[in-house]
DNA sequence: GCCCCTTTGAAGCTT
DNA sequence: AAGCTTCAAAGGGGC
């Protein structure tokens, strides 16, 4: 299993990952997603097949037909690591990241030596190669100026197939990275992109102005101190959050975020632990409830909680303080992150609507998927968790364990139930 | 309205 | 250490 070594020695996408990968890929990549689009749902349930026996009709250059379809949504992933990367860059403490030879390439040259598949030492040069290549800062109306004469359009992908449009210019990273408050405006960038540019009058960075940036952002400068996360401005429309900063700031249990000059400037220059009070219920004092705070949805069990998790608590704390506490989320894996981006694909291509069979699709696809464009996805869920241990230094996958009703475990692990045996 | 389904991966827990 | 469990997302379907 991959592990993160917190400072950089993660190897996210360990090698066994990978090898996991290819030998399932070579045995199970064999869907084929040339069935027409307008099959509908009723079509796509009875033609349900066993995948063996259309596998044998696959091939490998199918395959590798099929990969390049994944370009343009690695494109969009790239805009959001970029993003991504610009954040975390400014979370350290200008040594790791410091200094990219230009912003739009935040983690360009430099080393991450945690990661087997795209910067340390055993990196072939193709693939740093690719890392370049593959950067290109945000390619939108009127940020034009902030684009790199160096850096490829988009349309130096030339393998790129036509995806389904996001309408509207929504941010093709919405599926993706959700840790945006819907409610944001997508017309600000955030600040911390731009630190450059001051507030005259407050002298910290202040929003700039949307023409000197991506219309992306979504931070509207009404969001004071409704910061959902470093990258929420990523995610202007879903506003589904991964994760949030708990209501009030960084108050208890997760008190002990570690807000230095660049974090701070990461998640708002307008925005303090100590400016805010904490907003009853989970809304920030703008009233807006926080769309990573979901306490209230989340089933509370609080009789099947972990002996260690009692430990970590008050012995005195009351119960209702514990059921007060912010859900705070898992980090996304890489899967996870790839089903986001893709998801909207898969159900435009195959007009499939149960996530049951669409997950199907994305994990066949995600095993089909090269041993770069998974290390794509395994470095932004490196990073995801980075950034998260970051904002819940003491948040533990355990503080959810038992917020959810247990789900009972299928007794019958040789045997698929061929309902979901979906194919598009 | 809640849970199941289904996927992979990360992390915690148990043996 | 190995294996198991839970939870992340998603949304239709079932109860």
């Amino acid at each position: 299993m991959p592990q993160l070594n917190g400072g950089g020695g993660d190897d996210l996408g360990a090698n066994d990952e990978m090898i996991s990968f290819k030998d399932e890929g070579e045995q199970e990549e064999k869907i084929s997603e040339n069935v027409s689009a307008e099959r509908d749902l009723d079509d796509v349930k009875s033609s349900l097949v066993n995948e063996s026996e259309n596998n044998s009709s696959s091939s490998d250059s199918e395959q590798a037909e099929r990969r390049p379809q994944t370009r343009p949504d690695l494109e969009s992933y790239e805009k959001a690591r970029d993003y991504f990367s610009e954040a975390l860059r400014r979370q350290q403490d200008g040594g790791f990241f410091k200094s990219p030879h230009y912003p739009g390439y935040p983690f360009l040259m430099i080393p991450d030596l945690s990661n087997p598949y795209l910067s340390n030492g055993s990196l072939s040069p193709s693939a740093r190669t690719y890392l370049q290549m593959k950067w290109p800062i945000l390619d939108v109306p009127g940020s034009a100026g902030l684009k790199d004469s160096r850096s490829p359009t988009p349309g130096h992908l030339s393998n790129k197939v036509p995806v389904v449009q996001h309408a509207h210019h929504v941010h093709p990273l919405t599926p993706l990275i959700t840790y945006s408050n819907e409610h944001f405006s997508p017309g600000t960038p955030p600040s911390h992109l731009s630190p450059e540019i001051l507030d005259p009058k407050t002298g910290i960075p202040r929003t700039p102005h949307p023409s000197e940036l991506s219309p992306y952002y979504p931070l509207s400068p009404g969001a004071v101190g409704s910061i959902a996360h470093p990258l929420g401005w990523l995610m202007p429309q879903q506003g589904q959050p991964m994760y949030s900063i708990p209501p009030g700031g960084f108050r208890h249990p997760y008190p002990a975020l570690a807000m230095n000059a660049s974090m701070s400037s990461l998640v708002s220059s307008r925005f303090s632990p100590h400016m805010v009070s904490p907003p009853p219920h989970g809304l920030h004092q703008t009233g807006i409830p926080h769309p990573a705070i979901v306490s209230p949805g989340i089933k509370q069990e609080p009789c099947d909680m972990s002996p260690s998790m009692h430990a970590r608590k008050s012995p005195v704390a009351p119960k209702k303080e514990e059921d007060k506490r912010p859900h705070i989320k898992k980090p996304l894996n890489a899967f996870m992150l790839y089903m986001k981006e893709m998801r909207a694909k898969v159900v435009a291509e195959c007009t499939l609507k149960e996530s049951a069979a669409i997950n199907q699709i994305l994990g066949r696809r995600w095993h089909s998927l090269s041993r770069e464009e998974q290390a794509k996805y395994y470095e932004l869920a490196r990073k995801e968790r980075q950034l998260h241990s970051q904002l819940y230094p003491g948040w533990s996958a355990r503080d959810n364990y038992g917020k959810r009703k247990k789900r009972k475990r299928d007794n019958k692990p040789d045997s698929k139930p061929e309902a979901y045996e979906v194919q598009c």
